[in-house]
DNA sequence: AAATTGAAATTTTTAATTGAAATTTCATTC
DNA sequence: GAATGAAATTTCAATTAAAAATTTCAATTT
């Protein structure tokens, strides 16, 4: 009973706007099963985790991330070793999850934007607000038509939108970066 | 015209749940002026502003952090050498605002606790959403009924109101703490 | 004349309704 | 026991109404 992989599959699936009636449909089973997954109610096969993982677009050894972890830490706290990459397929960027949980009412990321890289176009995006503090490199944020060259230690805020980012130093910059609503 | 301390009054005001009524009577102006001076539409004078910022718990000098930058860069970026110490009137706590604006609708703080440090009680606080990344030194949180024991690059978030910290160890623990909504 | 007030006009917020959509429950089937 | 499917329940989004807060601006004060 330890592990509660159905808060994430609801997280992850209301963040894509999905309804239980979806997956269901994509992964072969029933709404109401579906629903006992979610609240841990019944546990689901590998093989049924496996599909809605593929669904949602996250690899499956996600939901274990803090498995090795004293159960009531999880969900409370994110060890830095147990840290995974998420979500953009955006080369020259990796982002690791920082959030314990994705049920929060915002989302703490680890970015690492590789030397000499850029952000492809703009970014298509529901409307979320989006901040951070620059650690370590040199970053480059394009927002609205303003262009920002950041430093370590300085930070920003902002909501449009369609912005975009560039690294032209010679290492890599490393941000903590926060988003609001989750976008996972 | 370049500054407009207005945005930050009436963010300050709104975050402590304070009407134009009440602040305008306890700085012993009306409303309507009040109003005026948070839409920009007038200009308070200096004294008045004093009487403000003591009302509000900040120091005059806070409305002015960004002052030096360029326009089209305040309220999007703060610098790192613009930071100031804010709220928290705990010793062992030095809180610093990152977020380049009071009106979003989280909070980014640079908080430094002290070595051999703790809080006093627990917090009395509204509802509202913790989290962070440790950047450096060692940091106990108590939280509820759990004491989590933080090392750096380890994150956390939480929605408890009571909670307290303590470090216990031979240098300061510096933290990246969000907030939603914000406090100050 | 510029700053400030005060009260009327307007906007925002809160609460209560309601119908639709989504979710939960649980007796039945596989 | 695992899973379904339909009934029961809950949640969500859109309305509406009343109260509270804010804005506006003509009048007053400095």
């Amino acid at each position: 009973m330890s592990h509660h992989v159905g808060e994430d599959i609801r997280s992850l699936r209301k963040s894509r706007g999905m309804t239980l009636l979806e997956l269901a449909g994509d992964v072969g089973r029933s709404v109401g099963w579906l629903s006992q997954v979610e609240r841990g109610q019944t546990t689901p096969s590998v093989r049924d985790l496996g599909q809605i993982s593929d669904r949602l677009g996250v690899n499956i050894s996600f939901f274990f991330r803090s498995a090795s972890r004293a159960p009531e830490e999880r969900g409370l706290v994110l060890r830095a070793a147990d840290r995974t990459p998420i979500g953009s397929q955006e080369s020259g960027l990796v982002e690791e999850l920082l959030s314990p949980t994705l049920s929060g009412s915002f989302e703490m990321i680890k970015s690492t934007f590789a030397p000499r890289s850029s952000s492809g176009g703009r970014r298509k995006a529901r409307p979320k607000e989006d901040g951070g503090v620059l650690i370590s490199g040199r970053l480059t944020l394009i927002i609205g038509d303003r262009e920002i060259r950041l430093e370590p230690g300085d930070s920003f805020q902002f909501r449009e939108t369609d912005y975009a980012w560039r690294n032209d130093g010679d290492e890599p910059a490393i941000a903590i970066w926060i988003v609001s609503p989750p976008i996972y």
